[in-house]
RNA sequence: GCGGCCGUGGUCUAGCCUGGUUAAGAUGUCUGCCUGCCACGCAGAAGGUCCCGGGUUCGAAUCCCGGCGGCCGCACCA
């Protein structure tokens, strides 16, 4: 079953879903490029999330720069917390972090340990290599952020942001005001950020350039309730707490999402909302729900800004459980951060004259990820045949129209049906190459849910007929009733036998 | 970053150990014929820096060294 990964990057970069970048110049780990289809599924998977998670709760989504002054990061703390000191050895070359190194040999904890005590600790010959016991070389930071200088001078240094969530703080203040100072409020955004991976690698899951999609929704941490709470705390999800790993345990629970809160096993009940909310997010991806969890994240690998972060975490055959999403509790601790080094007041006023700073809550998602796996989970094979069984709402191509035979004025017809179906707003792809069945497993590979045929019969009485993707069944209709059946197709309010009358010899 | 395995037309692979004319096959692509619903058939064609650089050799896809890239394990993933 590992194969259906192989087979998905071979189908992947041979259909045009997406590729290693730069690869003419040999390529560079960590970055990959989108072709038609794959910019086409990522979109859609965009939109899908921005239905969701933004449109749906009436939140405000905001664009910020990628590149940050470096105040920016010395405020939130990615500065000090995202830069490492890496030790080498000066005999055998052997490379170590250094916190973890003085930790194992001199007990100190990674956490107490700064630059200057990393310092003096080698410079005293503390530690040594933990490879062959020579003495180290001086330490060396390594900061896992992309940093570059601004302006022609180049006197202010830059970072390209890690995360998106700091437009949002940086924003906060206007984007409140226009929303005339109402909480709850969320704040999303949507896009690239940039992180120097040491080692890049499993295609789209490590990538060094990649695309987020985040909501930081602040709340007044008095009034900790999610107004829309009702609507997932029946759902029942499957948690696998902190407490529950640190005894060893490695099944999660299943519990509902209102137990799972009132229990104060999620500390903020938006952080449960949009947990659940993440769910159907996830299962309208074609997830099945047996594959998904959240998995609580053990205190050293919590981010330094979060008190809770749950890891919505999807279940691959060969990869085993890996992240897309992660639900944080970041308090106020990035808006008090930023209140303290600008000086700028982040505070807003209660009616009972008090002051506060909000509390935020983040769903962040990493598109790539999604892309991959509802690449991977909808891979199927059948006679001999792959087949792409997107989900109707995310497939790239809406529709394929294909001619039965490339003669007898077939082309022709079928050029006029795909005009009519563009002209509706539907993505079409029009195929004579090769023969029919040919064209069909073309059109199954690619993702496309309905394939069209114009055949002999269109010519006299306008109708063509439809066939499915996923069971190869086939219904005949009028070509002018089409346009508006395809689109409540797509959308899923009708099923495939609603689109047409069954048409014999399949 | 460390260790193991790997890198051959678009794709998948053979050849490499045991260096030797035009680098083989399948598939895909293109052209023509064919076509009456599931990768049909026939004929023809195009398509390769054998990952890159260096070395050994009369001669390197093949042997050696270095680099780049990929996969797996360890580490890392704020």
């Amino acid at each position: 079953m590992g194969e259906a990964y192989e087979k998905v990057l071979e189908i992947a970069s041979r259909r045009g879903f997406f590729w290693p970048s730069f690869e003419i110049y040999g390529g560079i780990g960590g970055f990959y490029t989108y072709g038609n289809l794959g910019t086409r599924l990522k979109r859609n998977i965009e939109e899908l999330w921005r239905e969701i998670f933004v449109r749906r709760h009436g939140f405000y989504e905001i664009e910020d720069p990628i590149i940050n002054p470096s105040r920016v990061f010395e405020a939130s703390g990615h500065l000090t917390h995202f830069r490492e000191y890496v030790l080498e050895c000066a005999r055998c070359g052997r490379i170590v972090r250094a916190d973890h190194l003085i930790e194992e040999q001199l007990g100190i904890p990674a956490q107490s340990i700064d630059g200057r005590e990393v310092e003096r600790l080698v410079g005293e010959g503390k530690v040594r290599c933990p490879n062959c016991d020579a003495e180290l070389k001086a330490p060396v930071t390594f900061l896992t952020m992309f940093q570059t200088k601004i302006g022609a001078k180049g006197e202010e240094v830059g970072y390209a942001r890690p995360e998106a969530a700091q437009g949002m703080f940086l924003n906060f203040r206007r984007c409140i005001r226009q929303a005339r100072g109402a909480l709850p409020l969320g704040l999303a955004q949507v896009g690239k950020v940039l992180r120097n991976e040491i080692a890049p690698r499993r295609g789209l899951f490590r990538l060094r350039e990649f695309t987020i999609m985040e909501v930081e929704l602040f709340f007044d941490p008095q009034n900790p309730s999610c107004p829309w709470f009702d609507r997932v705390k029946e759902e029942e999800v499957a948690i696998l707490t902190e407490e529950m790993q640190e005894r060893g345990e490695r099944k999660p629970v299943r519990i509902t999402l209102g137990e799972a809160s009132s229990k104060g096993l999620i500390k903020a009940e938006w952080q449960a909302y949009f947990m659940g909310v993440s769910k159907e997010f996830i299962t309208m991806l074609g997830i099945p729900e047996e594959r998904q969890r959240f998995r609580g994240h053990l205190p050293e690998e919590r981010a330094h800004y979060s008190v809770q972060t749950f890891d919505h975490e999807i279940h691959l055959e060969n990869w085993g459980w890996i992240e897309v999403a992660g639900h944080a509790y970041r308090t106020d601790y990035d808006l008090s951060a930023h209140q303290r080094h600008s000086g700028v007041d982040m505070t807003l006023l209660r009616s009972d004259g008090s002051r506060f700073i909000p509390h935020v809550v983040e769903p962040s998602f990493g598109l790539d990820r999604l892309v991959h796996v509802a690449l991977e989970t909808s891979f199927r094979t059948m006679e001999g045949r792959n087949i792409l069984a997107f989900p109707r709402s995310i497939a790239p191509i809406n529709i394929s129209v294909l001619p039965l035979v490339a003669k007898d004025g077939l082309p022709e017809k079928a050029r006029e049906v795909q005009r009519i179906l563009m002209d509706a707003g539907l993505v079409v792809e029009y195929d004579e190459r090769g023969s029919i069945g040919r064209r069909y497993a073309r059109s199954d590979e690619a993702g496309t849910p309905l394939a069209l045929t114009v055949d002999y019969q269109t010519l006299e009485d306008g109708t063509v007929t439809l066939r499915d993707r996923d069971s190869w069944r086939q219904v005949r209709q009028r070509i002018d009733a089409l346009p508006p059946l395809i689109c409540r197709y797509l959308k899923g309010e009708i099923g495939f036998s609603e689109l047409g009358i069954p048409a014999g010899d399949v």
